[in-house]
DNA sequence: AGAGGTTACGGGCAGCGTAAGGATC
DNA sequence: GATCCTTACGCTGCCCGTAACCTCT
């Protein structure tokens, strides 16, 4: 073992239980693990796999070798974080972001991680922030910017970002001066965040009323749909403003007083605490400043500054 | 830094100050390691070292990799001692070795630990004990059997063996059936080690008279001419027996009873702490068992069997 | 037949050693 | 001039990816 590369292909086997599932964590081929492994044994003298040509199976000394690469691999990613500059990072990131954070200051995320972190790669998955909960648990993911929180042990989450809902529409649409009262609202479609998130569930609580019919609510997983939705004058929609900035500044939309009062959509970074999440925690707080930054660029009543 | 071989050379050119006395003693050339160390500050984005074309110096980042780099050094010897068979030790072991053990089990033992560990070199040194006390506290030398005990702080040290001296005469000098007195050794040259050893100072004192003139201790650096010159009936000789098991069991030499009551000469393994010491204790247990094995073929006289 | 690991083979490149260069004492 | 590090250069050998092969379900 004269290689990291080697201990990192073989980890990963190992934690995947398969070789060709490590090559495609790791980025390479199948048959480079195969090779490396191969190699591993002959220099240590020492088989690490059972091969029953259906799988692998860790032998006894393959379990303890595991130990050993993992805390080289982990000695190896402080190691790069406390001694080597930015550009020692090296690596793929598998992201994961909810659509709000897409649509708001993702682009200059990219491009600043991009700048610092030249040699980290990132993959990059938009989806609603259950689904995104679910594929960090499976180690799917390295980092997630999601609404609501991780609960896994081996999981560690900062806050980012905090956003206010409120009712968005067209000018177009004919609602008075008053604010809008609950039935008022209730009177329109209104179109949101799909069914598993939270911005839906609680304005199902808070238009539900048990005299009247149920409400109609428009789950919708695209924003851009949404704003299309909300342009054509469908109905009301319920949104963070800050994801549809350009169209208030243009005029096409409007924010919309009204009765409605939903906690603020609170972004989270989470991250695995295991190998994976090595790249993670550095690129969590490169995201808080991110959106620091412009959140203070940002008209005042789109943010929830109190929030971080 | 894809690879230990670069951290290796790092350390050993921190250790050391120098580049080109780190490739001396990791067996490279002085190339080789300022490549890997350009190669190292490029792919941290870090500087290690100050060049002054006259020296080097390390910066701060590397002295902080210096911890690192001997971090995953030590983790290494580790991994390999715990989960490596004994073909996957590798490396230059700079073995000093006292001659009386160079007369005895030495050869046993190198064709004992090539077998054992056929990718670790010996790097063999034989000399008095004093000289290799110092060798090894410089650093110099790995491992060490010698006589007496070394004090440093990090130095692990165990028994390995120990040999009775004895009067050792030619059958041709005729010395009666008496044991032989004090006085009566006082008569003759006695040949032994040198000055700087244990047996030639404890012989001194033993022979030690304020009354008579000064006794005639020979002290020579050369086991062999000790024996030849006792063949040649110089004197007698103060040596362990077993250091001329064959002469005495031919019958050139004889073991002379005698008054003089000296301590055995009892044999230390020792070792550094240090990294440059994890060949050293796997070589020092198979040390253990080499003289054990070859002490209990030899006639029980000429070893000091409770002394383990 | 297909999933998963091994073996075979050709090409690229990293790292080594030799040798020459340059700076400082 | 001696010492010590750097740069240049050709070569070897490793490692990767493609592709063919094997084996078990």
């Amino acid at each position: 073992m004269t290689d990291f590369r080697s201990l990192e292909l073989f980890y990963w086997a190992a934690e995947l239980n398969s070789f060709s599932r490590a090559a495609e964590r790791a980025n390479t081929t199948q048959p480079a693990v195969s090779q490396r492994i191969a190699a591993l044994e002959a220099e240590l003298g020492v088989k690490l796999f059972d091969r029953n040509a259906r799988s692998i199976r860790l032998t006894h000394q393959g379990r303890k070798l595991v130990q050993y690469a993992e805390r080289f691999l982990m000695l190896r990613a402080e190691m790069l974080s406390e001694v080597g500059s930015t550009v020692a990072m090296r690596g793929v990131l598998r992201l994961g972001v909810s659509e709000t954070i897409a649509q708001t200051w993702l682009s200059r995320f990219i491009e600043r991680a991009h700048a610092v972190y030249p040699n980290i790669v990132i993959d990059l998955t938009v989806d609603v922030s259950s689904v995104m909960r679910e594929l960090l648990g499976r180690g799917d993911l390295d980092l997630v910017f999601l609404l609501g929180s991780v609960h896994e042990l081996t999981t560690a989450s900062c806050d980012i970002c905090a956003y206010p809902l409120a009712v968005i529409a067209s000018p177009d649409l004919e609602l008075g001066d008053e604010p809008l009262s609950i039935a008022r609202i209730r009177e329109f479609p209104v179109i949101t965040y799909p069914r598993t998130t939270a911005p839906y569930q609680r304005l199902r609580e808070a238009l539900y009323d048990p005299r009247q019919p149920p409400p109609r609510i428009f789950g919708n997983s695209s924003l851009t749909t949404i704003v299309q939705m909300t342009l054509d004058r469908i109905g009301l929609s319920l949104i963070p403003p800050i994801a549809v900035q350009k169209e208030l500044e243009a005029g096409r939309l409007r924010i919309v007083d009204s009765a409605l009062r939903l906690p603020d959509m609170a972004f989270k970074a989470a991250f695995s605490l295991t190998l994976s999440g090595s790249l993670a925690r550095p690129m969590a707080e490169l995201a808080q400043e991110v959106a620091r930054a412009y959140d203070a660029q940002a008209p005042a009543r789109l943010v929830a500054r109190d929030r971080l």
